[in-house]
DNA sequence: CGGGCACTTGATAGTAATCAAGTCCGGTGG
DNA sequence: CCACCGGACTTGATTACTATCAAGTGCCCG
C-alpha cells in the first residue's frame, strides 16, 4: 500500500490513481485512461480546499499529506467529522446526490489533491460498477467509525473518550518504537477536543493524567509515545 | 409511497418489493423475480431480531413496524444508533463486508420482515447496479443522520438536542393537526434519552420546559402535539 | 535566540447525573 | 365501564464533573 508512492509533482507517470482502493479493481490500461481524467491542486496548510454549504464539483482524492472535515456552528464551535490520509476521498456524496458540501475541508498540512470532474466520475461509476462498490465499502467504514463516535460520545466518561482517540491514531498513524509505539498527532489539543466534543483544557488533563499513570508518554505538543496500549484499551470501555 | 401497501400476512402478491426504495429501479417483471427470493418473518414488540456480535446471512427489509438499533456497554448503558421504519433495510453492511452485527436490533413495536439471502443480495447487486447505488443513498442518508448527530452531542446544549429529535420525529412520523402537527413518538423518554446520550430524566425536565414555553404540548407519554415548530426550530440552532 | 502561540494548571461556576420520592398513564381484569 | 395495578414519567435535592475563566509555562518556528 505504502509502496512505490507517485513522488513526481503531478502525477504524470499515469500511475497515482493506483494507489487509491477505489480503483484497486481496475487494470493498467484502465488506470492510465482514468489518469489521464485527473487534474491536480495543491493547498498550504491551513488553506480551506471547501466551504461548507459550497457546491462541489469534483470528487477529491488525497494524494499527500491530511485534511480535517468540520462543521462550525453559529457561536463558534467547531465539530471535527472525519480527518482524511493519503489515498482518502472525499465529495463523492455531494456528485451522486448534487448536494453542497454538509462541512469545511481545511488543509492539516501541505496537501496535494486529485481531481476527477462530476461527469466523469458518474460516467466512472456506470461503466465500472467495482468503482461504486469500493465507494460502498469506504462509506460503510465512515459510519462504523461515526457509529463509534457517537457510542463513545453518548456512553463513555471523557477519559474514556480520550483513550478512543488515541488509539485510533495510534492505528493510523502510529510507529513501531523501542518502547511501545510513536504516535504523529494530526491534531493539536484543541483539535482533539473538537473531534470528540470536548474543551483543549479537558483533554489537556486527561492526557496528563495518562501520562503520570505511566500509558504514555508526551513527546513535545506533536507526538505521543504509547507506552501500554493494553493499559489504553481497558480504559475505553 | 404511502399508498398500495401490502395489507396480506405473507405479502405473497408479489409486490412488497415494490415498496422498496432499493428495488425501486427494477421493473415489474423483475420484482416478481425478487419476490421469489424473499423469504418472511415475524416479531413481538420486545423481541431482538439481531444480537449485538452475531453473524448475520439475509439482508433484511422492514415490511411494518420499527425497530431501534443499539448498543450496550458493559456498564449496561445503551446507546441507539439509529431507527428504522417501513421501506427501510438493514444488514447490507454485514453482508457486503462478511461482519458480525455491529449493533442489537429491537421491535419497537410487532414487526414483519422480508429476508434475503446473503447469496442472492449479492447476486442482485451484480446483476441490477442500480440497486448498489440506492443502497449507497441510503447510506448516504445514514452518514449525514450520524454527523448531525455528532455534531449536535459534541457542540449543542441539551435542550437543542432534545428539540432536534423532536423535529426528527416531527417529519419522520408527524401528522398535521388543527394546532400544529402530533407526534407518534416511536421511543419512550429513556429511548429518546438513549439516542442523544442523556438520562431520562433531563429529557423529561427539557420537555416540561418546551412545554411551559408554549412550544408543545404532551398529549399522554406516547404523543406530543408540536404547536410552535419555528420556535422549536430556533432552539436548535 | 526570541517571540508568539499552544499547552498546562488552578480556581470557580454551571449543568446534568444521580439518588429519591411521588404521580400519572394505560392496560388488565372484574 | 370502571377500578386497580405496575411501569413510565415527573419533580426535587444533592453530588459530580466539565466548561469556563484566568495565569503561567514551554514548545517551536523563524
Amino acid at each position: 500500500m505504502t509502496t512505490s508512492l507517485c513522488t513526481c509533482k503531478a502525477c504524470n507517470h499515469g500511475i497515482c490513481a493506483q494507489r487509491v482502493s477505489i480503483f484497486s479493481s481496475l487494470d493498467e490500461k484502465q488506470l492510465i485512461k482514468i489518469t489521464d481524467l485527473i487534474t491536480h491542486k495543491e493547498y498550504k496548510k491551513g488553506e480551506l480546499l471547501v466551504m461548507e454549504g459550497e457546491a462541489m464539483d469534483s470528487l477529491v482524492i488525497l494524494n499527500g499529506g491530511q485534511v480535517k472535515a468540520f462543521r462550525t456552528t453559529q457561536d463558534g464551535r467547531e465539530q471535527i467529522l472525519h480527518i482524511f490520509s493519503e489515498g482518502d476521498f472525499f465529495g463523492e456524496r455531494n456528485l451522486l446526490r448534487d448536494h453542497p458540501s454538509a462541512y469545511s475541508i481545511e488543509a492539516l498540512e501541505d496537501v496535494h489533491v486529485c481531481l476527477i470532474h462530476k461527469r466523469e466520475f458518474q460516467k466512472l461509476i456506470k461503466e465500472y460498477p467495482d468503482i461504486a462498490l469500493k465507494v460502498m465499502e469506504e462509506l460503510c467504514e465512515r459510519l462504523d467509525r461515526l457509529e463509534n463516535t457517537v457510542e463513545a460520545m453518548g456512553t463513555r466518561p471523557v477519559e474514556a473518550r480520550v483513550s478512543s482517540v488515541l488509539l485510533e491514531f495510534a492505528d493510523k498513524y502510529g510507529k513501531p518504537h523501542p518502547k511501545g509505539t510513536m504516535i504523529e498527532l494530526p491534531l493539536s489539543r484543541e483539535g482533539i477536543a473538537h473531534y470528540i466534543g470536548l474543551t483543549r483544557e479537558t483533554v489537556s488533563r486527561k492526557m496528563s493524567l495518562l501520562q503520570e499513570e505511566g500509558i504514555l508518554e508526551m513527546v513535545g505538543n506533536k507526538r505521543v509515545l504509547l507506552l501500554d496500549r493494553k493499559a489504553l484499551e481497558r480504559a475505553v470501555e
